[in-house]
DNA sequence: TTAAATGCAAAATATTTGCACGTTG
DNA sequence: CAACGTGCAAATATTTTGCATTTAA
C-alpha cells in the first residue's frame, strides 16, 4: 500500500469515489509512513483548512475498512492512523506523538506454549509502547 | 496485589486515606481480576449508585499511580482498569470463539532495537491469533 | 443525473476541573 | 480540627450524527 494509483484502484473497486479531499488525505498519509497521525495532526498538515474534521474522521474510517490504513488508540484515547505496511514487521510506538520505529521479528519464543495448548497460529502482533527519544525529555 | 489489607497498607504508606468509597471500589476490583473494567462497568456493580463517577475516575487514577491497578484503553477509547497481576503474561486468542490462553513472557528480544533508538518502553503487547484446539477441528 | 461525499451545526460520549461541603485520621 | 476526599455542576475534548448542499462519475 505505497502508491496513490494502487490505492485509487482499490477505492474504485470498492465503489468509492476519488474526491479532492481523499487525494489530499492520501498525500498526507503517504508522506508520513513512520508516524501514527491523529485527526488533529492531519488538520495541522492542511494549510488552508480546506477539509472539515468530520470528513477526515469519515475517510479514515473508510480507509481502515478498506485495508488502506491501520488504526490505534493512543494513551490519551485519541485515534491515530497510518498507511498499512506492505511488509509485516513489528512496531515501537510512541504513545505521546505517535512516532513509529520498525523492528524485525527474530524469535517465536511462544512456540512451546502453542504446541502444549494445541493452538494453531494464524498471525501475531507485537507492539512495544513507550516514549521516543524526543518525547521522553 | 491480591489482598485488601496489603492494599490498605500501601495506601497508608502513600498518605492516602481509606474511605468508604475506596473500600467498595477495591472489593469490586478484587472480585474481577480476570477482566478490565470500565468506569461504566464499575458503576453497574454499585447497586445503590452511592459513588459518583468523578470519584471513580479520581480513585482509579490514584490506584494506578500507586501501582495498585493497571490501565488500558480499549478499542472504543474507554479507559479500563484491573488490579495488577503479580505475574505479567501474554495471550493466545482464538479468533473463532474468543477463548484466551495466557503464557508468560520469556524474552525481550527487541531490547537492542530499543537501546539503538533511545526508546523508553512502558509496556508491550504480544498477541498470538489463531484457533484453539476445539475450534480447529 | 444521481448517488455518494462534504461541511456545518448539534448531539453524544468520556473525562477533567472548580468549589463548597463532608469525612478521615 | 485540619487536610484530604467527595459530590455536584460545569467545562473540555473527541467523535458521531442529521441534514442540506455540492460533486464525482
Amino acid at each position: 500500500m505505497n502508491s496513490k494509483s494502487e490505492i485509487y484502484n482499490l477505492l474504485h473497486d470498492k465503489g468509492q469515489r476519488i474526491t479532492h479531499q481523499k487525494s489530499i488525505l492520501l498525500d498526507i498519509l503517504l508522506e508520513n509512513t513512520d508516524i501514527m497521525l491523529s485527526v488533529n495532526d492531519i488538520l495541522g498538515c492542511i494549510s488552508d483548512s480546506s477539509i472539515d474534521a468530520t470528513t477526515i474522521y469519515r475517510n479514515m474510517q473508510a480507509f481502515t475498512e478498506s485495508g488502506i490504513t491501520e488504526t490505534m488508540i493512543d494513551h490519551k484515547g485519541l485515534n491515530r492512523y497510518k498507511i498499512c505496511d506492505s511488509q509485516p514487521h513489528h512496531h515501537m510506538i510512541c504513545t505521546d506523538c505517535g512516532k513509529i520505529i520498525n523492528f524485525p521479528c527474530e524469535t517465536k519464543f511462544w512456540e512451546p506454549y502453542i504446541t502444549e495448548n494445541n493452538f494453531t497460529e494464524t498471525h501475531h502482533v507485537i507492539k512495544i509502547y513507550g516514549k521516543c527519544s524526543d518525547c521522553v525529555k
